[in-house]
DNA sequence: GCCGCTCTCTTTTTT
DNA sequence: AGAGAGCGGC
């Protein structure tokens, strides 16, 4: 076994107990993934056969290219490796054994969209308003309730209060009708396993012998119902071994509890125990103030990240006037970095806390013609002319699908309006049928008009039609026929607004994904794609191969690494993010996260923070980040771009405790740094490059194209211009913001 | 039953 | 600022 020889003594350790519960504390860039890796290989080539391990990974991707660098150590076998998601693996055993619950195996996967969307018919059956109750909040309920593992019922038993027991009223009757529509949640795909095991000790003696042996990667982001399905399947020779990082955990917004990592020892007594501490991607500066920072943190446990990387140079610490200029600096160092260090665009990242920050930026990268890829954000999949093209499928699949039958038989409208949707529902409320199977039988249902009746009849002629073509057609050909067939890329064409269009484009790339689906497995189902669409995450897809700066959230950004790293919005409110101050109050939590973003950086950190920022289209001027002022004195140097929006440089930082080490004004540093003024555009001359605007003049605009402008209102920054679009029409701009170019 | 308007609510983070 | 939901008019 030479390639052990890869690792340091520490982590050949921790890859040769392979027997017994073990557990490895890795600090950020201390090759948890290279340990996970050998270990498996290790365990492959002592003989265990690939399929009776099982590794559970946070991501899809991360599953993905652990088991080509398995491969490359220890052969193909790798392929059999039960290695992914906990959400795909488990997916995978209750699609085999899901007759045990009363489920088909076709049955949905609901994503929060649909969740929502059940949870909100319940509360209409349930007469519970959602001016009382609001939706989201029964959502997020229902949610942390399954990830405790906690049924209806028990949820029923401890509700304490009204608002709790309206909760657990909608959970037991949510329950109910995903059961009815064969379809399961997210948390359900946790929490179903455990039911499974529970019921039938058969099913469970099966997996349990199956995995001989269990990983499990960041388990510091795992809740209790992950913990507990684990515990089951490692009964009784308990080879487990998890991986993780009490500091960064940065989930438990989605039920992630740290604590996991305490009562493992706890649990498992004679755990083994290795620490994980020598730093390997990032320099002495970076790891510097990453330390100096997570030391506020008091749940923690006790850890000591060291490199012997070079000091490289300082964090620098960017004070802008507002969002806008946030962007700018971000090219201008994007510019002096990549000439300096010769790197590629793909080197960098920008790091942010919420997806709405990504605006900004990417305005300023698409003005110097920078190319970006943005990782998450409204994902392609939820958007809703795919969810609408997905429901045919999902429905054709699975008939019990009340979700996606309810969200199509209006659409494309075909005159079955919401009364008579109701009239059916009543219909099949009395006879105690499946919706669906009142399509079939509409001429006994009281009340319905003949107009409606008959719109029912094509509909379910139309389903009934593919569901028999499926036999017929490859997939391909058979989603292009029925897509062709509901007739609606014409009606997107017609709209001839940029929206349309861009929906018009986005069914266009569905189908070429199912093509490439099935062309690249050519024995895949329908079922296997809609699995896929379920459980794939926005990350997983992201290759990092095209040359383009990345744009992803800070959350996004766990488990990788970047040459140069911007850090964006450090401002109060935003990181540490407001209602994490107010609600929950972990403040821990929130630093971890910027604790994250630091470690993601090897040899360049930048961080920025604004004086002005618009949320909500509102002004704020937002306080500088506590944060901010934990990095410690050394490693960090302070610039501060443009003119202050409100007040000096200096009394600015004169309200900190400590005054910052290296504070230099930006024309201060301009006549050290020659570098700096020669090879960036600067900002403030860019933006009185403003050409003049006046009635007559023909613009151009980014979504709408060209037009001609019909009225100039105001000036200064208010001023309006009210613009005659070629292709989308009269539209009125705020010269400001708009982005108008001469033509 | 359909269309267009106004109002609200949003943005934390995601499988 | 912008999207989606709800409401009212046709």
């Amino acid at each position: 076994m030479k390639f052990l020889q890869d690792l340091n003594p520490i982590q050949q350790d921790a890859v040769k107990a392979a027997n017994g519960p073990v557990m490895i504390i890795a600090g950020a860039g201390s090759g948890k993934t290279r340990v996970l890796t050998y270990r498996i290989a290790y365990l492959m080539a002592c003989g265990v056969p690939a399929h009776q391990i099982l590794a559970l990974t946070f991501t899809n991707k991360a599953a993905k290219e652990m088991k080509k660098r398995i491969a490359a150590l220890v052969g193909e076998d790798a392929g059999n490796l039960w290695m992914g998601t906990f959400h795909s693996m488990f997916a995978r055993v209750l699609r085999k054994e899901c007759v045990h619950l009363k489920f088909t195996p076709a049955f949905t996967i609901y994503d929060s969209d649909d969740s929502l969307s059940v949870i909100k018919k319940v509360m209409d059956r349930l007469n519970i308003s959602v001016q009382q109750l609001s939706p989201q909040a029964v959502r997020s309920r229902i949610s942390s309730a399954k990830n405790q593992y906690l049924s209806p019922d028990q949820a029923g038993a401890l509700a304490a209060d009204f608002i709790s027991e309206k909760v657990s009223a909608i959970y037991t009757e949510y329950q109910k009708t995903l059961q009815q529509s064969n379809a399961m949640d997210f948390d359900d795909l946790l929490m179903k396993p455990i039911e499974l095991f529970e019921k039938k000790k058969d099913v469970l003696e099966k997996y349990q012998h199956r995995f001989k042996f269990i990983l499990v990667d960041e388990f510091q982001d795992t809740n209790k119902a992950q913990y507990r399905v684990i515990r089951m399947l490692g009964e009784p020779q308990n080879n487990i071994a998890v991986v993780g990082d009490d500091a960064q955990s940065i989930y438990s917004f989605r039920g992630a509890d740290i604590r996991n990592i305490l009562d493992f020892e706890k649990d498992y007594p004679e755990c083994s125990i290795f620490r994980l501490e020598q730093n390997y991607r990032s320099t002495k500066s970076i790891i510097g103030i990453a330390d100096c920072l997570i030391r506020f943190n008091k749940k923690q446990l006790k850890k000591n990240l060291w490199t012997s990387n070079p000091q490289g140079e300082p964090v620098t610490v960017m004070r802008c006037s507002d969002d806008r200029e946030e962007g700018a600096t971000i090219v201008r160092a994007l510019h002096l970095e990549s000439h300096k260090r010769k790197l590629d665009l793909k080197d960098f990242a920008v790091l942010y806390r919420t997806n709405a920050q990504s605006r900004t930026i990417e305005d300023a990268l698409r003005k110097n013609a920078i190319p970006y890829e943005i990782v998450g954000g409204i994902r392609f999949y939820e958007r809703k002319e795919i969810k609408d093209v997905l429901a045919y499928f999902r429905l054709i699949s699975n008939q019990n699908d009340e979700e996606s039958l309810l969200r199509i038989i209006n659409y494309p409208a075909r005159g079955i309006g919401d009364t008579s949707i109701e009239r059916m529902q009543q219909h099949a409320a009395k006879n105690k049928t499946p919706l669906f199977d009142i399509l079939a039988a509409v001429d006994d249902a009281e009340n319905l008009t003949e107009r409606a009746k008959s719109s029912i009849k094509q509909f379910k002629a139309f389903i009934e039609k593919y569901s028999a073509l499926r036999k017929q057609m490859s997939m391909s050909e058979w989603t292009r026929s029925l897509v062709d067939e509901l007739g609606i890329l014409p009606m997107y064409k017609e709209e001839r607004t940029a929206e349309a269009m861009s929906r018009w484009e986005n069914v266009h790339e569905l189908l070429s994904a199912i093509s490439e689906f099935s062309h690249e497995r050519p024995e895949s189902t329908l079922e296997q794609f809609l699995e896929e669409v379920s459980l794939v995450s926005d990350i997983d897809k992201w290759e990092g191969e095209r040359n383009a700066v990345t744009l992803m959230t800070l959350h996004a950004s766990k488990g990788l690494e970047f040459p140069v790293v911007f850090i964006a919005g450090l401002e109060e409110g935003l990181l540490p993010f407001y209602s994490s101050t107010i609600e929950t109050g972990d403040i821990e939590e929130e630093r971890r996260l910027f604790y994250v973003g630091i470690t993601r950086a090897e040899q360049k950190l930048y961080i920025t923070h604004t004086e002005l920022r618009y949320r909500y289209g509102e002004v704020a001027y937002p306080g500088e980040s506590r944060f901010l002022s934990e990095l410690g004195g050394k490693n960090i140097e302070r610039v501060i771009m443009g003119k202050p929006k409100r007040a000096s440089a200096e009394s600015l930082f004169a309200s900190d405790n400590v005054r910052p080490p290296a504070l230099k004004s930006m024309q201060a540093r301009k006549s050290e740094e020659h570098q700096f003024n020669d090879t960036m555009p600067d900002y403030e001359s860019e933006s009185q490059v403003q050409f003049e605007i006046k009635k007559g003049s023909i613009v151009q605009h980014e979504m709408f194209g060209r037009g001609r402008v019909a009225e100039v209102q105001g000036r200064g920054d208010a001023q309006k211009v009210v613009v005659q679009f070629d292709r989308v029409g009269i539209k009125s701009l705020v010269v400001k913001y708009a982005n108008l170019r001469p033509v």
